[in-house]
DNA sequence: TGCAAAATAGAACGACCGTTCTTTTATGCA
DNA sequence: TGCATAAAAGAACGGTCGTTCTATTTTGCA
């Protein structure tokens, strides 16, 4: 029920305007989140720590200190940013999938949109790799949001899995963390032999891949068992876990 | 035979001293040494691109311009970095497994290596890929350098593997390129989920995805065949492709 | 031991960084 | 339309960056 409030903030953002005193704030949070888009494209090519407010004000014809005032740190920038990226990939891969019934179709419907909107970043770059890799041993604020981002998307990776056994689309003794480990590898080799190594075939790499996972972990043909019961809660959100 | 030749430069460098003229430059080639070596360390914890000519002089105890006159260029530096970070890469992961019989064992060898060498890099970081993300879409040297030696190291890999299927240890029908990129992807889900994530089972599910792609690719006990003739050149180098 | 050459130090450069402060401009309700 | 307030600009700060230039020290063979 308040799952949905357990959702980290960008989206919601304006729902307090019946909160009073606070109501002439229109162009200000315009401004700001026209800075948060043309920061989140700076970054996914440069990088959160290379994302300066110099930069970011020339692109948006602004001054420098007109940039810092909407955040009042470059830390509450990245902070900013990775929140925008995070909305925008529940919007891209995780929401969508929801429309699939439970079970191996979302998983299905899950990795082809994570696959899908690695596609788009071999061009703009991904911020959840680029990063981890920046904030790797860089305790703080920003590897905080950043971690607990991905590791909310893992999550709901993981439980579309554990889903998907319940269901009995997968074999009875089938690893699902194991699964979902296996399925983050190949979005990371093609993240990676695409992005950087611009192996053409990656794409066509991945995709064989996961159907090599579903071989392994699927249920082998004509063995069906119904579903357990009690399992049929239904996922209400993103976020949970 | 003239393959050693095609290695890139780290650890030759001092070979042409019959050179004449050039004869009284141990200090400082030694010096040097020490810098690259402080200049790995650093690197590995904050990437290529956070490496700093100030703050290795520091941990140096030399000026600045002391350091930076080894070098001409922080380009330069970063190249340097790169190389010897190619060839110990080379000596703890390659070289090693050529001890192994060509086939599925030297193929394991390789990987065991390659993942005893990330568990290293939990603590320290891996430059191949720090810098893959650091110079995505930045070219130049510093790109090509990276890019060559990542390329070498997955070639000699991927070489392994088409020896193992010459060998008659894999299927038939594997395809080789395939078992390459799936496993360069447990590689990579096993850094980013063991350094940045801190999941303690992360070495495991390395370990148990290489596993299921043995279980894939390799052939099905009792079903061997002879390895085809006229397959045995033997593997002259790394560098090879 | 002397001396040329190599190695290192030191100071300074212009550029960019995040941030602070003050001043000016734009906004939007009374 | 006036006016308090929000938003943006402008200038300046201390700091670090890579690099250059010049001076000093160290090296290692004659």
């Amino acid at each position: 029920m308040n799952s949905v409030d357990s959702i980290p903030p960008p989206a919601r953002a304006a729902s307090r305007s019946v909160a009073a005193s606070a109501r002439a704030l229109q162009k200000g949070q315009q401004t700001k989140q026209a800075i948060v888009d043309a920061a989140l494209t700076l970054a996914a090519q440069i990088g959160l720590e290379g994302l300066s407010i110099g930069a970011l004000a020339d692109v948006m014809h602004m001054s420098k200190s007109g940039v810092f005032a909407h955040f009042g740190s470059r830390e509450e920038l990245q902070i900013s940013v990775i929140r925008e990226y995070y909305a925008r990939f529940a919007d891209e891969v995780f929401f969508p999938a929801l429309n699939e019934p439970r079970g191996l179709p979302r998983v299905q419907a899950m990795f082809a949109n994570w696959m899908k909107r690695v596609a788009v970043e071999i061009q703009s770059g991904c911020i959840f790799i680029s990063g981890a890799v920046e904030f790797d041993d860089r305790p703080g604020p920003v590897r905080d949001a950043l971690a607990s981002s991905v590791k909310t998307w893992l999550a709901a990776m993981y439980r579309a899995v554990v889903q998907a056994k319940q269901e009995g689309h997968l074999n009875a003794d089938a690893d699902e963390a194991q699964m979902a480990f296996e399925i983050h590898g190949l979005i990371l080799a093609l993240h990676y032999e695409s992005r950087f190594l611009k192996t053409p075939s990656s794409t066509h790499r991945a995709s064989t891949g996961f159907d090599h996972i579903l071989a392994r972990y699927g249920k082998p043909q004509g063995t069906d068992t119904p579903p357990a019961p009690g399992t049929t809660l239904p996922i209400a959100h993103f976020k949970e876990i």
